[in-house]
DNA sequence: GGTATAAATTGAACGTCGTTCAGTTATATC
DNA sequence: GATATAACTGAACGACGTTCAATTTATACC
Protein backbone atom coordinates (compact mmCIF):
# COMPACT_ATOMS: atom_id res chain seq x y z
CA UNK A 1 0.00 0.00 0.00
CA UNK A 2 1.79 3.24 -0.97
CA UNK A 3 0.45 6.65 -0.01
CA UNK A 4 1.96 9.69 -2.30
CA UNK A 5 -0.26 12.50 -0.32
CA UNK A 6 -1.39 12.55 2.59
CA UNK A 7 -4.96 12.74 2.17
CA UNK A 8 -7.04 9.35 2.64
CA UNK A 9 -10.07 8.79 -0.07
CA UNK A 10 -11.82 9.85 2.50
CA UNK A 11 -10.28 13.36 3.05
CA UNK A 12 -10.21 13.99 -0.80
CA UNK A 13 -14.01 13.03 -1.17
CA UNK A 14 -14.36 15.78 1.70
CA UNK A 15 -12.37 18.29 -0.05
CA UNK A 16 -13.84 17.29 -3.62
CA UNK A 17 -17.46 17.93 -2.42
CA UNK A 18 -16.73 20.94 0.11
CA UNK A 19 -14.74 22.53 -3.16
CA UNK A 20 -17.64 22.53 -5.35
CA UNK A 21 -20.40 23.33 -3.09
CA UNK A 22 -17.85 26.64 -2.78
CA UNK A 23 -18.55 26.92 -6.26
CA UNK A 24 -21.85 26.48 -6.82
CA UNK A 25 -22.15 28.66 -3.98
CA UNK A 26 -20.57 31.57 -5.37
CA UNK A 27 -21.11 30.93 -9.31
CA UNK A 28 -23.82 28.47 -9.85
CA UNK A 29 -24.02 25.21 -11.83
CA UNK A 30 -23.47 26.29 -15.05
CA UNK A 31 -19.74 27.45 -13.91
CA UNK A 32 -19.02 24.15 -12.53
CA UNK A 33 -16.38 21.90 -13.95
CA UNK A 34 -14.42 18.41 -12.87
CA UNK A 35 -11.13 20.52 -14.09
CA UNK A 36 -11.73 23.65 -11.57
CA UNK A 37 -12.74 21.53 -8.47
CA UNK A 38 -9.16 19.37 -9.00
CA UNK A 39 -7.30 22.53 -9.24
CA UNK A 40 -8.79 24.09 -5.62
CA UNK A 41 -8.37 20.51 -4.00
CA UNK A 42 -4.57 21.00 -5.21
CA UNK A 43 -4.93 17.49 -7.92
CA UNK A 44 -5.24 17.13 -11.34
CA UNK A 45 -8.83 15.53 -13.02
CA UNK A 46 -7.55 12.31 -12.93
CA UNK A 47 -7.35 12.20 -9.20
CA UNK A 48 -11.02 12.78 -9.33
CA UNK A 49 -12.02 10.31 -11.09
CA UNK A 50 -10.58 7.90 -8.93
CA UNK A 51 -13.27 8.94 -5.69
CA UNK A 52 -16.10 9.61 -8.25
CA UNK A 53 -17.11 7.78 -11.18
CA UNK A 54 -18.17 10.61 -13.16
CA UNK A 55 -19.80 14.41 -12.79
CA UNK A 56 -23.33 13.33 -11.66
CA UNK A 57 -22.17 11.01 -9.01
CA UNK A 58 -20.17 13.98 -7.63
CA UNK A 59 -23.36 16.14 -7.55
CA UNK A 60 -25.26 13.78 -6.67
CA UNK A 61 -23.82 13.62 -3.55
CA UNK A 62 -22.93 17.16 -3.16
CA UNK A 63 -26.72 16.58 -2.93
CA UNK A 64 -26.90 14.15 -0.64
CA UNK A 65 -25.51 16.98 2.11
CA UNK A 66 -27.60 19.60 0.77
CA UNK A 67 -30.44 17.45 1.43
CA UNK A 68 -29.23 16.53 4.72
CA UNK A 69 -28.32 20.35 5.43
CA UNK A 70 -32.06 21.48 4.52
CA UNK A 71 -33.18 18.67 6.73
CA UNK A 72 -31.13 19.59 9.84
CA UNK A 73 -32.35 23.57 9.29
CA UNK A 74 -36.24 22.21 9.68
CA UNK A 75 -35.31 20.23 12.62
CA UNK A 76 -33.41 23.19 14.15
CA UNK A 77 -36.49 25.43 13.21
CA UNK A 78 -38.98 23.20 14.57
CA UNK A 79 -36.75 22.94 18.31
CA UNK A 80 -36.61 26.88 18.67
CA UNK A 81 -40.34 26.90 18.39
CA UNK A 82 -43.41 26.59 20.42
CA UNK A 83 -45.00 23.39 20.07
CA UNK A 84 -48.06 25.41 17.82
CA UNK A 85 -45.78 26.83 15.74
CA UNK A 86 -43.79 24.17 14.69
CA UNK A 87 -45.36 23.91 11.04
CA UNK A 88 -45.33 27.38 10.46
CA UNK A 89 -41.63 27.38 11.39
CA UNK A 90 -41.37 24.40 9.40
CA UNK A 91 -42.76 25.77 6.09
CA UNK A 92 -40.46 29.00 7.36
CA UNK A 93 -37.47 27.31 7.66
CA UNK A 94 -37.91 25.65 4.22
CA UNK A 95 -38.17 28.90 1.96
CA UNK A 96 -35.49 30.15 3.80
CA UNK A 97 -33.28 28.03 2.78
CA UNK A 98 -34.00 27.94 -0.68
CA UNK A 99 -33.37 31.50 -0.63
CA UNK A 100 -30.04 31.30 1.37
CA UNK A 101 -28.78 28.71 -0.91
CA UNK A 102 -30.47 29.19 -4.58
CA UNK A 103 -27.93 27.06 -6.22
CA UNK A 104 -27.19 23.89 -3.90
CA UNK A 105 -31.44 24.59 -3.55
CA UNK A 106 -31.70 24.10 -7.30
CA UNK A 107 -29.38 21.44 -7.93
CA UNK A 108 -31.26 19.24 -5.43
CA UNK A 109 -34.28 19.73 -7.74
CA UNK A 110 -33.17 19.96 -11.01
CA UNK A 111 -30.74 17.25 -11.22
CA UNK A 112 -31.52 14.50 -13.06
CA UNK A 113 -29.20 11.20 -13.54
CA UNK A 114 -29.80 7.87 -15.02
CA UNK A 115 -28.03 6.23 -12.71
CA UNK A 116 -30.85 5.02 -9.97
CA UNK A 117 -28.75 4.11 -7.02
CA UNK A 118 -27.44 7.26 -5.48
CA UNK A 119 -30.98 8.82 -6.91
CA UNK A 120 -32.45 7.14 -4.41
CA UNK A 121 -30.52 8.05 -1.62
CA UNK A 122 -31.94 11.98 -2.52
CA UNK A 123 -35.11 10.46 -3.10
CA UNK A 124 -35.02 8.72 0.23
CA UNK A 125 -33.92 11.96 2.22
CA UNK A 126 -36.95 13.79 0.40
CA UNK A 127 -39.76 11.72 1.76
CA UNK A 128 -37.64 11.92 5.08
CA UNK A 129 -38.54 15.57 4.83
CA UNK A 130 -42.30 14.73 3.83
CA UNK A 131 -42.69 12.65 6.58
CA UNK A 132 -41.64 15.36 9.02
CA UNK A 133 -44.37 17.40 7.72
CA UNK A 134 -46.89 15.10 7.77
CA UNK A 135 -46.12 14.26 11.47
CA UNK A 136 -46.28 17.61 11.93
CA UNK A 137 -49.44 18.06 10.75
CA UNK A 138 -50.47 15.03 12.40
CA UNK A 139 -50.46 16.67 15.88
CA UNK A 140 -52.46 19.36 15.01
CA UNK A 141 -54.87 17.79 12.84
CA UNK A 142 -56.11 14.35 15.13
CA UNK A 143 -59.18 14.50 13.64
CA UNK A 144 -57.77 13.40 10.07
CA UNK A 145 -57.65 9.40 9.20
CA UNK A 146 -54.71 8.47 7.43
CA UNK A 147 -55.73 8.84 3.83
CA UNK A 148 -56.81 12.64 4.32
CA UNK A 149 -53.76 12.98 6.29
CA UNK A 150 -51.20 11.71 3.75
CA UNK A 151 -52.97 14.40 1.35
CA UNK A 152 -52.90 17.31 3.36
CA UNK A 153 -49.29 17.10 3.85
CA UNK A 154 -49.05 16.28 0.51
CA UNK A 155 -50.62 19.47 -0.49
CA UNK A 156 -49.35 21.51 2.26
CA UNK A 157 -45.46 20.52 1.16
CA UNK A 158 -46.50 20.86 -2.33
CA UNK A 159 -47.55 24.72 -1.67
CA UNK A 160 -44.62 25.35 0.29
CA UNK A 161 -41.87 23.59 -2.23
CA UNK A 162 -43.95 25.86 -5.01
CA UNK A 163 -43.09 29.04 -3.30
CA UNK A 164 -39.91 28.23 -2.79
CA UNK A 165 -39.82 27.43 -6.22
CA UNK A 166 -41.60 29.93 -8.19
CA UNK A 167 -39.17 32.37 -6.03
CA UNK A 168 -35.89 30.85 -6.19
CA UNK A 169 -36.16 30.59 -10.13
CA UNK A 170 -36.89 34.40 -10.54
CA UNK A 171 -40.84 33.54 -11.57
CA UNK A 172 -42.67 35.09 -8.70
CA UNK A 173 -41.28 37.91 -6.78
CA UNK A 174 -42.48 38.97 -3.78
CA UNK A 175 -41.90 42.86 -1.98
CA UNK A 176 -40.14 41.92 0.81
CA UNK A 177 -40.60 39.29 3.64
CA UNK A 178 -44.08 40.01 4.50
CA UNK A 179 -45.53 38.54 1.31
CA UNK A 180 -44.15 35.52 1.67
CA UNK A 181 -45.05 35.43 5.05
CA UNK A 182 -48.76 36.15 3.63
CA UNK A 183 -48.65 33.08 1.30
CA UNK A 184 -47.79 30.73 4.34
CA UNK A 185 -50.61 32.15 6.10
CA UNK A 186 -52.92 31.41 3.84
CA UNK A 187 -51.70 28.16 2.90
CA UNK A 188 -51.18 27.35 6.86
CA UNK A 189 -54.84 28.87 7.75
CA UNK A 190 -56.26 27.14 5.03
CA UNK A 191 -54.78 23.77 4.88
CA UNK A 192 -54.07 23.28 8.94
CA UNK A 193 -55.77 25.02 11.32
CA UNK A 194 -55.15 24.93 14.78
CA UNK A 195 -57.33 22.05 16.00
CA UNK A 196 -55.37 21.40 19.31
CA UNK A 197 -57.97 21.27 22.42
CA UNK A 198 -55.19 22.63 24.92
CA UNK B 1 -30.64 41.12 -52.14
CA UNK B 2 -29.51 37.61 -52.71
CA UNK B 3 -30.76 34.15 -51.25
CA UNK B 4 -29.07 30.94 -51.43
CA UNK B 5 -31.79 28.64 -50.44
CA UNK B 6 -35.33 29.06 -50.68
CA UNK B 7 -35.89 29.80 -46.79
CA UNK B 8 -36.19 33.30 -45.18
CA UNK B 9 -35.04 34.03 -42.26
CA UNK B 10 -38.40 34.01 -40.53
CA UNK B 11 -38.44 30.36 -42.15
CA UNK B 12 -35.24 29.43 -40.94
CA UNK B 13 -36.13 30.70 -37.19
CA UNK B 14 -39.46 28.73 -37.10
CA UNK B 15 -37.37 25.04 -38.24
CA UNK B 16 -35.09 26.23 -35.79
CA UNK B 17 -37.39 26.36 -33.09
CA UNK B 18 -38.99 22.78 -33.72
CA UNK B 19 -36.33 20.90 -34.52
CA UNK B 20 -34.85 22.21 -31.30
CA UNK B 21 -38.22 21.21 -29.56
CA UNK B 22 -38.49 17.80 -31.03
CA UNK B 23 -34.39 16.98 -29.47
CA UNK B 24 -35.83 18.31 -26.23
CA UNK B 25 -39.54 16.41 -26.40
CA UNK B 26 -37.50 13.19 -27.18
CA UNK B 27 -34.05 13.08 -25.18
CA UNK B 28 -33.92 15.85 -22.72
CA UNK B 29 -31.92 19.40 -22.60
CA UNK B 30 -29.10 17.57 -22.22
CA UNK B 31 -28.98 16.06 -25.68
CA UNK B 32 -29.52 19.55 -26.99
CA UNK B 33 -26.57 21.06 -29.39
CA UNK B 34 -26.46 23.80 -31.65
CA UNK B 35 -24.38 21.69 -34.17
CA UNK B 36 -27.34 19.09 -33.87
CA UNK B 37 -30.11 21.40 -34.29
CA UNK B 38 -28.22 22.63 -37.46
CA UNK B 39 -27.56 19.23 -39.02
CA UNK B 40 -31.54 18.67 -38.58
CA UNK B 41 -32.49 21.74 -40.17
CA UNK B 42 -29.99 21.25 -43.33
CA UNK B 43 -27.53 23.63 -42.44
CA UNK B 44 -24.11 24.01 -41.11
CA UNK B 45 -23.84 25.42 -37.50
CA UNK B 46 -22.95 29.38 -38.41
CA UNK B 47 -26.19 29.88 -40.17
CA UNK B 48 -28.11 29.41 -36.79
CA UNK B 49 -25.86 32.27 -35.37
CA UNK B 50 -26.83 34.30 -38.17
CA UNK B 51 -30.47 33.90 -36.53
CA UNK B 52 -29.74 33.48 -32.50
CA UNK B 53 -26.97 35.14 -31.08
CA UNK B 54 -26.59 32.22 -29.14
CA UNK B 55 -27.77 29.29 -27.54
CA UNK B 56 -29.11 31.23 -24.77
CA UNK B 57 -31.28 32.59 -26.88
CA UNK B 58 -32.44 29.90 -28.97
CA UNK B 59 -33.99 28.37 -25.61
CA UNK B 60 -35.47 31.56 -24.04
CA UNK B 61 -37.17 31.19 -27.89
CA UNK B 62 -37.99 27.57 -27.36
CA UNK B 63 -39.31 28.84 -23.82
CA UNK B 64 -41.54 31.67 -25.12
CA UNK B 65 -43.36 29.00 -27.63
CA UNK B 66 -43.79 26.39 -24.48
CA UNK B 67 -45.35 29.36 -22.15
CA UNK B 68 -47.71 30.33 -25.05
CA UNK B 69 -49.06 26.75 -25.65
CA UNK B 70 -49.50 25.94 -21.98
CA UNK B 71 -51.76 29.12 -21.82
CA UNK B 72 -53.42 27.82 -24.63
CA UNK B 73 -54.15 24.46 -23.28
CA UNK B 74 -55.44 26.34 -20.23
CA UNK B 75 -57.92 28.31 -22.34
CA UNK B 76 -58.99 25.60 -23.68
CA UNK B 77 -59.44 23.71 -20.41
CA UNK B 78 -61.64 26.67 -19.48
CA UNK B 79 -63.41 26.94 -22.28
CA UNK B 80 -64.53 23.07 -22.41
CA UNK B 81 -65.61 23.36 -18.04
CA UNK B 82 -68.72 24.42 -16.84
CA UNK B 83 -68.20 27.80 -15.44
CA UNK B 84 -67.72 26.44 -11.91
CA UNK B 85 -65.48 24.04 -12.86
CA UNK B 86 -63.40 26.50 -14.74
CA UNK B 87 -60.68 26.94 -11.75
CA UNK B 88 -60.46 22.80 -11.46
CA UNK B 89 -60.50 22.70 -14.96
CA UNK B 90 -57.53 25.53 -15.29
CA UNK B 91 -55.49 23.50 -12.27
CA UNK B 92 -55.78 20.28 -13.58
CA UNK B 93 -54.64 21.23 -17.51
CA UNK B 94 -51.49 22.84 -15.48
CA UNK B 95 -50.74 19.42 -14.15
CA UNK B 96 -51.24 17.77 -17.04
CA UNK B 97 -49.18 20.23 -19.60
CA UNK B 98 -46.27 19.59 -17.44
CA UNK B 99 -46.38 16.12 -17.50
CA UNK B 100 -46.97 15.84 -20.54
CA UNK B 101 -44.82 18.02 -22.00
CA UNK B 102 -41.78 17.10 -18.99
CA UNK B 103 -38.91 18.23 -20.88
CA UNK B 104 -39.89 21.47 -22.52
CA UNK B 105 -41.62 22.35 -19.35
CA UNK B 106 -38.97 22.04 -16.94
CA UNK B 107 -37.01 24.64 -19.24
CA UNK B 108 -39.34 27.06 -18.80
CA UNK B 109 -38.90 27.14 -15.48
CA UNK B 110 -35.09 25.90 -14.81
CA UNK B 111 -33.57 27.57 -17.22
CA UNK B 112 -31.43 30.90 -15.84
CA UNK B 113 -30.37 33.42 -18.32
CA UNK B 114 -28.48 36.41 -18.04
CA UNK B 115 -29.63 38.72 -20.72
CA UNK B 116 -32.42 40.19 -19.66
CA UNK B 117 -34.17 41.62 -22.48
CA UNK B 118 -35.86 38.19 -23.88
CA UNK B 119 -36.02 36.66 -20.00
CA UNK B 120 -38.63 39.50 -19.20
CA UNK B 121 -40.81 37.98 -22.06
CA UNK B 122 -40.79 34.40 -20.30
CA UNK B 123 -41.28 36.36 -17.37
CA UNK B 124 -44.96 38.59 -18.79
CA UNK B 125 -45.79 34.98 -19.80
CA UNK B 126 -45.77 33.39 -16.20
CA UNK B 127 -47.79 36.62 -15.33
CA UNK B 128 -50.45 36.34 -17.28
CA UNK B 129 -51.08 32.86 -16.32
CA UNK B 130 -51.03 33.94 -12.86
CA UNK B 131 -53.44 36.67 -13.87
CA UNK B 132 -55.91 33.96 -15.60
CA UNK B 133 -55.85 32.34 -12.34
CA UNK B 134 -56.49 35.21 -10.14
CA UNK B 135 -59.03 36.45 -12.31
CA UNK B 136 -60.75 32.94 -12.40
CA UNK B 137 -60.35 32.78 -8.25
CA UNK B 138 -62.51 36.14 -8.11
CA UNK B 139 -65.09 35.05 -9.96
CA UNK B 140 -65.73 32.90 -7.30
CA UNK B 141 -64.54 34.27 -4.12
CA UNK B 142 -66.53 37.93 -4.38
CA UNK B 143 -65.84 38.65 -0.75
CA UNK B 144 -62.04 38.73 -0.78
CA UNK B 145 -60.29 42.30 -1.17
CA UNK B 146 -57.92 42.62 -3.58
CA UNK B 147 -54.79 41.92 -1.51
CA UNK B 148 -56.57 38.94 0.08
CA UNK B 149 -57.62 37.73 -3.45
CA UNK B 150 -53.67 38.00 -4.62
CA UNK B 151 -52.47 36.04 -1.53
CA UNK B 152 -55.03 33.47 -2.04
CA UNK B 153 -54.63 33.09 -5.76
CA UNK B 154 -50.38 33.29 -5.28
CA UNK B 155 -50.89 30.40 -2.88
CA UNK B 156 -53.24 28.40 -4.77
CA UNK B 157 -50.95 28.74 -7.75
CA UNK B 158 -47.70 27.66 -6.00
CA UNK B 159 -49.74 24.82 -4.59
CA UNK B 160 -50.73 23.39 -8.23
CA UNK B 161 -46.99 24.66 -9.55
CA UNK B 162 -45.50 22.47 -6.59
CA UNK B 163 -47.28 19.52 -7.15
CA UNK B 164 -46.17 19.64 -10.68
CA UNK B 165 -42.45 20.16 -10.09
CA UNK B 166 -42.33 18.02 -7.29
CA UNK B 167 -44.12 15.17 -9.61
CA UNK B 168 -42.12 16.03 -13.02
CA UNK B 169 -38.84 15.75 -11.31
CA UNK B 170 -39.64 12.42 -9.59
CA UNK B 171 -39.46 14.01 -6.11
CA UNK B 172 -42.96 13.14 -5.01
CA UNK B 173 -44.91 10.04 -6.90
CA UNK B 174 -48.65 9.59 -7.24
CA UNK B 175 -50.09 6.47 -7.68
CA UNK B 176 -52.27 6.63 -10.64
CA UNK B 177 -54.00 9.98 -11.18
CA UNK B 178 -56.63 10.02 -8.87
CA UNK B 179 -53.99 11.09 -6.31
CA UNK B 180 -53.08 14.42 -8.11
CA UNK B 181 -56.83 14.67 -7.96
CA UNK B 182 -57.12 14.27 -4.52
CA UNK B 183 -54.38 16.70 -3.75
CA UNK B 184 -56.07 19.46 -6.01
CA UNK B 185 -59.29 19.14 -4.12
CA UNK B 186 -57.50 19.58 -1.18
CA UNK B 187 -56.12 22.65 -2.36
CA UNK B 188 -59.57 23.66 -4.29
CA UNK B 189 -61.98 22.60 -1.59
CA UNK B 190 -59.30 24.77 1.34
CA UNK B 191 -58.12 27.55 -1.04
CA UNK B 192 -60.87 28.33 -3.03
CA UNK B 193 -64.27 27.02 -1.83
CA UNK B 194 -67.33 28.25 -3.94
CA UNK B 195 -69.04 30.69 -2.82
CA UNK B 196 -71.15 31.54 -5.89
CA UNK B 197 -74.84 32.39 -4.36
CA UNK B 198 -75.92 31.24 -7.91
C1' DG C 1 20.21 -0.44 2.06
C1' DG C 2 18.56 -2.22 -2.00
C1' DT C 3 14.93 -3.89 -4.66
C1' DA C 4 10.44 -5.43 -6.06
C1' DT C 5 5.56 -4.39 -5.68
C1' DA C 6 1.64 -1.95 -5.82
C1' DA C 7 -0.90 2.16 -4.89
C1' DA C 8 -1.30 7.14 -6.00
C1' DT C 9 -1.06 10.55 -9.27
C1' DT C 10 -0.28 12.76 -13.55
C1' DG C 11 -1.31 14.80 -17.97
C1' DA C 12 -1.81 14.05 -22.77
C1' DA C 13 -5.37 12.47 -25.72
C1' DC C 14 -10.23 11.88 -27.62
C1' DG C 15 -14.53 13.50 -29.00
C1' DT C 16 -17.97 17.10 -28.20
C1' DC C 17 -19.47 21.47 -27.01
C1' DG C 18 -20.57 26.92 -27.89
C1' DT C 19 -18.89 30.49 -30.55
C1' DT C 20 -16.38 33.22 -34.16
C1' DC C 21 -15.25 34.80 -38.66
C1' DA C 22 -12.39 34.75 -42.93
C1' DG C 23 -13.56 32.80 -46.90
C1' DT C 24 -16.67 30.91 -50.46
C1' DT C 25 -20.86 30.77 -53.20
C1' DA C 26 -25.06 32.29 -55.08
C1' DT C 27 -28.20 35.86 -56.47
C1' DA C 28 -29.69 40.59 -58.04
C1' DT C 29 -28.63 44.85 -60.61
C1' DC C 30 -26.67 47.17 -64.27
C1' DG D 1 -20.35 39.75 -68.00
C1' DA D 2 -18.92 42.54 -64.08
C1' DT D 3 -19.92 44.00 -59.57
C1' DA D 4 -21.88 44.23 -55.23
C1' DT D 5 -24.03 42.11 -51.47
C1' DA D 6 -26.48 38.71 -48.97
C1' DA D 7 -26.31 33.73 -47.58
C1' DC D 8 -23.72 30.19 -46.10
C1' DT D 9 -19.76 27.28 -44.88
C1' DG D 10 -16.45 25.02 -42.10
C1' DA D 11 -12.09 25.32 -39.91
C1' DA D 12 -10.43 27.10 -35.71
C1' DC D 13 -10.41 28.23 -30.57
C1' DG D 14 -10.70 27.21 -25.85
C1' DA D 15 -13.19 24.50 -22.48
C1' DC D 16 -15.59 20.52 -21.26
C1' DG D 17 -16.13 15.21 -19.38
C1' DT D 18 -13.69 11.13 -19.53
C1' DT D 19 -9.93 7.60 -20.18
C1' DC D 20 -5.61 5.43 -19.35
C1' DA D 21 -0.56 4.56 -20.35
C1' DA D 22 3.09 6.34 -18.03
C1' DT D 23 5.29 8.06 -14.01
C1' DT D 24 6.11 8.86 -9.23
C1' DT D 25 6.03 7.50 -4.58
C1' DA D 26 5.51 4.81 -0.30
C1' DT D 27 5.70 0.50 1.62
C1' DA D 28 7.11 -4.71 2.31
C1' DC D 29 10.52 -7.98 2.08
C1' DC D 30 15.24 -9.63 2.07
Amino acid sequence: MARRSDHTREQLREMALSQAEAVIVRDGIGALSMRKIAKAMGYTVGTLYLIFPNQDALLLAVNLRTADALHGHLLDAIAAADSKDELRAAASAYIDFAQANPHRWRLVFELNTDQPDQATQVQRRVEQLFALIESLLAARQHALDSAALRQTAAALWAGVHGMASLHVTGKLDWAGTHQAAGMLDVLLDKLAPDTATD
